[in-house]
DNA sequence: GGCGAATCGTCAACC
DNA sequence: ACGATTCGCC
């Protein structure tokens, strides 16, 4: 490993690459090589006599450490690049809490719930509190729970008011859930951490050089985890924790998940006279697209200042074409693209579109598919999201934590087997009395006492297959595989399933989706000791679509949100959308974060290498109908001098561009070739 | 008391 | 266009 070479790096990125004790800043703008920088130094590290073991990086999603991953290995050997250790922050803690949570009064088998079933739970827990003239919407509880579990914890936990009635409760029913929720996994290692030495300890000798990516996403908490990973406990004064940490304060996007740009900004302060390097140089992008992004960024007032340039001349005017309305800018997206595979030398995969929401990917996936155009929708927790996919974790989550009484209250009555609304409410406000949870209520004499015949062999049946394959599940050597599947199918899931969609196809496709989480967890369990438990917490944690098996001749196109796309990059972007209340969207108007959907329009604006164009449609179906919008006010923050205007009408009536007989056969050709 | 069907209100981003 | 909620029937 010592023959390690650190080619064609930058001045600026190979002292950030040979940087390897103490704190390090990189304050890497768009497209300046951050991964690159990140996975060399890694190397470079391993190369200096760092055993691969003592690192950790960490990242925000799981496909930006995989990235990291696969790209470390083409720079290690593959066992070397292994045993590096790349994680998310959830995952992480999710490693560190299964092995002590104990030490907080859960226990580890706890189940992690995500924002579906926290509204759920939060929602139980305020109509049960609520006096009847208070009111309280889930939504904004839940935001301001997650808010101050983010900062810290620093929020009215008590039955002064309601919100802090219902904050306590929320907290204390988690626990008796043996359940933690996304921010309880930062909130609650942190704690760890702080309260027992002896733990912190461990993992301070575990990891002794640090990595973070994307610094200008982490909020207060991941901040306290970093330093707690990173100083040790007794630390002497003006000792200079193997932190590096990686970000662009320009592209800060996660404000709403709690990110403090002052993490960053203010770096110093938390890890004294790092060594700061600044990457400015722009390997990606025209200088047209660069211009572009540097003078709308102008508009933000609290930032590093920073330019970037690029060796990259010229470049195509950025195109701003106005539609009548999103069913045509789906439909000229999709022929453009079409037409452009043919005409230019460029892929489907070379494409990308991006916009502010989910819904938005619909009517793009809808005209790409009528011309038989491959794309792939990244993130957009469709997969997850799904009622199937949720009934089979709940399943799962209740095998492996009887007392999760929101996965056993999910499925209890799916399919419906005779324990109906009345039936749970009363088991629900039992449980809640005598402090235990649902399903041992289904046990309890006064409870059964209290039912009728009908109803006690509904239940009875439900307790009998619960226990049976609990059994199963936890005997020594079982195949765990098998007995999910035979839970499934003894439940009569699937069958119902079918029965409740509207159509046999989509019944078939729901069903597949399930027999597919099946057949992972199978794979899973071969590759890996982690069982059932080690798969669930992974699909926990993946709110990301599972990286589907590569198909010959590349992905298509790409559709991504924004956010999602940040890290990423394509030759030519497509930025739709771009209309005042979307992008802005409105109500970061009233939260006064306009500064942040500007970066978040930066950001789009950067992923872009060759080609960029912004829509913007006259009338967008909103509600079900049809309601007028005007261009976004970011669109005139653009240098005038670097985009020109169109309207959809004039594009169309422009003839393609011409060339040979030859040629076009050609591009047919391989047209078809690229399909 | 439980089940399926119409109606109502909602619509940001992610681990 | 969608899912959660309410309504009427068994």
């Amino acid at each position: 490993m010592s023959g390690f070479r650190l080619f064609d790096l930058n001045p600026a990125q190979e002292q950030a690459v040979r940087t390897i004790e103490g704190p390090l800043l990189i304050l890497a703008g768009a497209g300046t090589g951050k991964t690159r920088v990140i996975t060399m130094r890694v190397a470079y590290l391993v190369s200096q006599g760092i055993p691969p073991s003592d690192i950790l990086a960490v990242t925000f999603t799981n496909k930006a450490a995989n990235e990291m991953r696969e790209r470390l290995a083409t720079l290690l050997d593959s066992d070397v690049a292994k045993k590096v250790t790349m994680s998310t922050f959830h995952a992480l803690c999710m490693r560190i809490l299964r092995l002590d949570i104990d030490k907080l009064g859960y226990k580890k088998n706890f189940s992690i719930y995500d924002e579906g079933d926290t509204t759920g739970l939060i929602k139980k827990i305020i109509t049960r509190t609520a006096a009847r003239d208070e009111k309280l919407e889930p939504n904004v509880a839940k935001a301001l729970i997650s808010k101050a579990k983010n900062n810290g914890w620093n929020a009215p936990q008590d039955d002064k008011t309601l919100i802090g009635a219902v904050f306590a409760r929320y907290q204390a029913e988690l626990k008796t859930l043996n359940a933690v929720d996304f921010d309880d996994l930062l909130l609650l290692t942190v704690k760890l951490l702080n309260e027992h030495p002896d733990v912190r300890e461990r993992w301070n000798n575990r990891f002794r050089f640090l990595m973070v990516d994307e610094f200008q996403d982490t909020n207060r908490l991941q901040l306290d985890l970093v330093s707690l990973l990173a100083k040790p406990v007794n630390a002497p004064p003006g000792a200079r924790p193997n932190v590096a940490v990686v970000g662009d304060d320009d592209q800060s996007i996660y404000g709403w998940r709690g990110a403090d740009m002052s993490n960053i900004l203010e770096f110093e302060q938390h890890f004294p006279n790092p060594v700061v390097v600044t990457l400015e140089q722009n390997y990606r992008s025209t200088n047209t697209i660069l211009g572009s992004a540097n003078f709308l960024i102008k508009n933000n007032a609290r930032r590093r200042a920073k330019s970037l340039w690029s060796a990259r001349d010229g470049g195509a005017k950025v195109r701003i074409v106005q539609m009548p309305d999103d069913r045509q800018e789906a439909e000229f997206i999709a022929n453009e693209i079409a037409q452009r595979i043919v005409t230019e030398p460029a892929k489907a995969e070379d494409f990308a579109v991006l916009y502010r929401m989910n819904a938005q990917s619909r009517s793009i996936e809808h005209n790409l598919r009528e011309l038989h155009i491959p794309y792939r929708v990244v993130g957009g927790k469709s997969f997850f999201d799904a009622r199937e996919i949720k009934d089979f974790l709940a399943y799962a989550s209740c095998l492996l934590n009887t007392e999760d009484d929101v996965s056993v209250l999910r499925i209890i009555n799916t399919p419906a087997r005779g324990i109906g609304a009345t039936l749970i409410e009363r088991a629900t406000e039992m449980s809640a009395v005598k402090g235990c949870s649902v399903f041992a209520i289904l046990s309890d004499p006064e409870f059964r006492g209290s039912i009728s015949k009908r109803a006690t062999g509904a239940v009875d049946a439900f307790i009998e297959l619960l226990d049976s394959f609990e059994t199963k599940l936890h005997e020594p050597l079982a195949d765990q595989a098998a007995v999910v599947r035979a839970f499934i199918q003894e439940t009569g899931y699937l069958e119902d399933l079918h029965r409740t969609c509207k159509t046999p196809e989509e019944g078939l496709k729901r069903q597949s989706k399930v027999l597919e989480m099946i057949r992972w967890f199978e794979e899973n369990q071969k590759k890996s000791d982690k069982g059932l438990r080690g798969f669930l917490d992974d699909m926990m944690l993946r709110q990301e679509k599972q990286e589907e098996e590569k198909k010959e001749g590349g992905d298509g196109v790409t559709l991504i949100t924004l956010h999602a796309a940040k890290g990423l990059e394509f030759p030519h972007v497509y930025l739709i959308g771009l209309e005042e209340g979307l992008l802005p969207h409105d109500r970061s108007k009233v939260e006064g974060t306009v500064d942040e959907e500007r970066r978040l329009l930066y950001v789009g604006i950067t992923r872009a290498m060759r080609t960029l164009a912004l829509t913007w449609c006259k009338n967008r179906v909103k509600y079900g109908g049809t309601m007028p919008t005007f261009v976004s006010s970011f669109v005139k923050e653009l240098p005038a001098e670097l985009v020109e205007h169109r309207d959809v009408s004039q594009i169309l009536n422009e003839p393609v561009p011409e060339t040979s007989v030859k040629g076009r056969f050609d591009s047919m050709l391989s047209f078809l070739d690229k399909l």
